[in-house]
DNA sequence: ACCTGAACACCGTTCAAGT
DNA sequence: ACCTGAACACCGTTCAAGT
């Protein structure tokens, strides 16, 4: 709805383009319209620029998509570093907790930001750090390498912050009655499942996390996984 | 390097198009080339046929990816029902971990499915029967419709038989000494993550799963969390 | 009814030209 | 050196026309 001459107007006055406000650009972009309106048109006339322009400051779209990864990695270090956490000698359970509800937090101010991570083929040395202090926590706390690396891979992207939901709820334009039709003609297909969502019915009060995992349901999961580690980790 | 003309001879004389044909077409195409060689143009010239064709059989290309998810999910309905697991009464560990292992063999398969289920929006009526499945061995095995629910949440697409690795490997290029060399320039910026790939090398046996996860680390992860579920509902 | 050719509105990117 | 306009090779999709 907003045009891009809108901002363009103080954006060129901000004078000759870099890297660091093409990247800035792209991330206010994607934060405010989402991942499929960041193309190199769309993203220059935000600048107040011609498409071809980027070129001169990025090498292609790839690099930009890099460069997002580059600055939410940033900000996560930034959380990580801001929360305080108990020494991982004492309780390195707790200290990575801490350290990835604290990632978490700036997944949750950039929704596109999993999807853009899951598409980079190469891991950035930003997010080699943060993973390298995920590794420094469980070897503090007493893990072998091989039982870290194995951790490593459960955790997977819970490690960032975020897991990827298969399937978001999409009744958003069903209304409370279709909805329980709906439920009794699949109930004879699908009795599990319709006796698990009459049981326990999602409430979303914030549907704008509707992408994403609720904080109660990451949290169930992260404390499985950390659970079930600290226990090999003592059986080991 | 194969070109379209190759494959349209016979595929013409077969006679007419068919949603079913378009399907078929469309997995055979993605398993030999890749999701990004499946375009509407490309796929048609697979079938010895114009693009537009496509719109007698199908809506769009999103109903093309839905699609292919539906057979997927018949392949792995079918793998499931081969599978031969206790009876989830007795044993719903052992009967959830060979439903899962089973579904995972049709993904080695289809190494393009897990982005193609991922960018669905909406779950399609056999992944739905699938995951009550699912739902329907934890409530044998005594689970309450909450844990189940936490459960469904906590294993999410491992479910399905896989997790999105971030990032795979990406050193194929690089000869052995030029990974040492590059690990002593990284040992003092990532001396952990260097540490546990000095100690836990990945030998990579099949190339060609580089995209998934390994079939040990998998069920690492899976074990893990099935331990720890059956530890809280043990618990409840 | 099914299939087609031309066209539209987008992409990312290259290239030669401007200052 | 930085920025630009035109163009290229792709997309998915619409539309009017063929049989």
């Amino acid at each position: 709805m907003s045009s891009a001459t809108e901002t363009s107007g103080d954006a060129a006055v901000r004078g000759r383009l870099s890297r660091q406000r093409v990247l800035d650009a792209a991330v206010a972009l994607a934060d405010r319209e989402g991942l499929d309106s960041l193309t190199m048109r769309r993203l220059a006339a935000e600048l107040g620029v011609e498409a071809m322009s980027l070129y001169h400051h990025v090498a292609n779209k790839d690099a930009i998509l890099d460069g997002l990864v580059e600055v939410v990695t940033g900000e996560i270090l930034e959380a990580v570093g801001q929360a305080d956490a108990p020494d991982p000698h004492d309780d390195w359970r707790t200290a990575m907790r801490t350290r990835i509800l604290a990632a978490r937090t700036v997944m949750l101010r950039h929704p596109w930001a999993p999807r853009v991570i899951e598409t980079r083929t190469s891991i950035s040395p930003a997010l080699m750090g943060y993973y390298d202090g995920v590794l420094g926590i469980m070897r503090a706390g007493g893990f072998s390498w091989d039982l870290a690396h194995q951790a490593m891979h459960a955790l997977g992207s819970r490690a960032l912050g975020f897991t990827q939901e298969l399937f978001q709820p999409d009744d958003a334009g069903a209304g409370e009655a279709e909805t329980m039709t709906m439920l009794a003609q699949m109930a004879e297909l699908f009795p599990n499942l319709v006796g698990m969502l009459a049981e326990v019915a999602h409430d979303d009060p914030e549907p704008g996390l509707g992408w994403c995992d609720d904080q109660r349901e990451f949290e169930f999961g992260l404390d499985l996984l950390l659970d079930g580690l600290e226990h090999r980790r003592a059986a080991s």
